[in-house]
DNA sequence: TCTTCCGCTGGAAGCGCTTCCAATGCTCTT
DNA sequence: AAGAGCATTGGAAGCGCTTCCAGCGGAAGA
């Protein structure tokens, strides 16, 4: 019924001022205001989104960059959980999320998402140590939550796991088990991911005092370097194989049986993200679970509080993995 | 440099009007044109999104609504190349995509599109043949496109693949090669994709004279109906099963398997959708691609063409289907 | 009882843009 | 040479909202 502001201040014979004050909280009188909400309900008043924005500038949006390429997209469910976290953390304050995918060149991407002029902040996945989208987006006056976070930048605001420990715990579980000859197929170089999960990996052997000589291939997240990478290392005569990731991992199965080597009897087995897959392997990986869905709702929680206090200084966040051991590493007692 | 348009047009020597017809498309003469193009590039002014929405009442952004469950978007790669195909379609002209996912009701999702009052148009994924969000969207005055349409429903702009017509060509493909006791697992019910498919079935097997009593048996898209499904049918003895969908396939070919039956020499498999698994399974799947990255672009460009010319009546977009023949309908030939 | 203070309210000034309208200075006809 | 017509331009009126500011009246303090 009421179109505008005035329209609907008419109706209940106040000032659009004070209709205004209702809907953003402002102070108004218990009787003014339950008049005017009783209107706003009566008419389904909804206020009109540019406007306010134009004159509050503040627009309740908040843009989400992935760009990734169109194959990881939706190869990798990664990304649809994380955007679920973050539309559901979102959705909670009703504001509306603008989505960038990687169609255009990071520099078009850039250019369009600063353009619109319209955001209060911004939250972009991060996974390469460098990437001048991210870059981009940290030098301008848009607040920004990275997921996934470059080591070296101690300013940004960000959601991320502990790679390095967690790939430490992996390691370190190997090691217990009485393992030696521990390989590593990396993840993509570059990325954090990757970079962090080898660091993570060399100090669990430098605490184990296990050299790593020759102990690490380099991968790239994918099933094909995994089942490469494992042919390399079992030339090499591992006795146990921490995969950049889950895929990574597949891929060195593979390659592993069809030498007729017997997971974990000869070379136990580990991953890294615990996709749905991973415990449907025969056998069942032992991985990483990282829950991504968190990070997603963590990255729009800490967007913000960075938008509640823009002077309170970088928010961190770290979220917890857990270590999933399935029978690609403890295999032997259980057969099923 | 510049932050408002008066402060470019102060700069370049002309009104505020003269710099947004420049922008805007207006006409404006070659030289001054060129002067205020030059000033735009070298400011690399960007015009407020907010205020120009507020004066014209177009925003340039359009809604994307997939009210789908969690697990659903994440498990199937459908979503992220639905979604891909129209960020790309719509990044062409540099439109803005605003994303709603399923974490509220749809009531309450509906309120929030239609309450924003920004979006120049929707475009919603309708996969139920009832469903309150794309009744809502319908009945609203925001320019609306459903992917995957409703049969009943005429006046709706849509983009679609021809369900029926696929179902029927699997269906023949299987009746050509001398199958007759042909069973089919269907979708889940109350899906057009479902439904079409059922409709699709009985077209075939009509055609060939070939009965349907008790040769269809429920699914639901899930890999464990295939599983249940496909053992019903076996009882009832079928020389081949076609599946709503891949995974329903992947769980009735693991059923098949257990059983001692050879695919395709006891029993011919044939699913629909292409998964990237499909291929992979053993023997690789027939089945139904459909160029699901298409059907985003194509409903990204219908929307354009009715916010175009919103009285030219519905646009009614429906995709090629192709069926792909691979071993668990044509086998024993081909070993690889 | 008079002053002070404070909560509440309305008026008004924008937010930065699009677009209508009228004015200007041409060119083209006749 | 004068009138008509056209392309181009600037002025100005909003688009619908938030928010500052001032004013009002009533409650509390003196």
């Amino acid at each position: 019924m009421a179109r505008t502001l005035d329209e609907l201040a008419a109706l209940v014979g106040v000032s659009r001022a004070t209709v205004s004050r209702v809907i953003n909280g402002g102070s108004v009188s218990d009787t003014t205001r339950d008049r005017v909400l009783e209107a706003l309900e009566r008419t389904n008043f909804r206020p009109n989104a540019a406007a306010r924005t134009l004159a509050s500038g503040r627009s309740g949006i908040v843009g989400v960059v992935m760009h990734v390429n169109p194959h990881t997209l939706f190869a990798d469910p990664y990304f649809a959980q994380l955007l679920q976290g973050m539309s559901d953390a979102l959705s909670e304050r009703a504001a509306g999320m603008m989505v960038w995918l990687g169609n255009r060149t990071k520099e078009q991407t850039l250019g369009q998402i600063l353009g619109i002029g319209l955001l209060d902040g911004v939250i972009v996945t991060a996974h390469n140590l460098d990437d001048p989208l991210v870059d981009g987006l940290r030098a301008s006056t848009l607040p920004t939550v990275l997921v996934g976070h470059r080591s070296a930048d101690r300013t940004a605001s960000y959601v991320d796991i502990d790679n390095v420990g967690a790939a430490d715990t992996v390691t370190s579980h190997l090691v217990a088990l009485g393992r030696r000859r521990i390989g590593h197929i990396t993840g993509r170089r570059g990325t954090v991911a990757g970079e962090d999960r080898i660091t993570g990996f060399r100090r669990g052997m430098d605490r184990a005092h296990l050299s790593t000589d020759g102990s690490i291939v380099e991968g790239d997240f994918t099933e094909e370097s995994g089942a490469t990478g494992a042919a390399q290392l079992l030339e090499r005569r591992v006795d146990a194989i921490f995969c950049g990731n889950d895929a990574t991992a597949a891929g060195a199965l593979g390659t592993i049986q069809a030498r007729g080597l017997a997971v974990p009897g000869d070379v136990a087995l580990a991953g890294f993200d615990d996709l749905e897959f991973a415990a449907r392997l025969d056998p069942p990986l032992t991985t990483i679970r990282q829950g991504v869905h968190a990070q997603g709702t963590e990255a729009a929680r800490a967007l913000f509080e960075l938008l509640r206090d823009p002077n309170a200084g970088p928010r961190r966040v770290i979220l917890p993995t857990e270590l999933v051991i399935r029978r690609s590493t403890i295999g032997g007692v259980q057969t099923t």
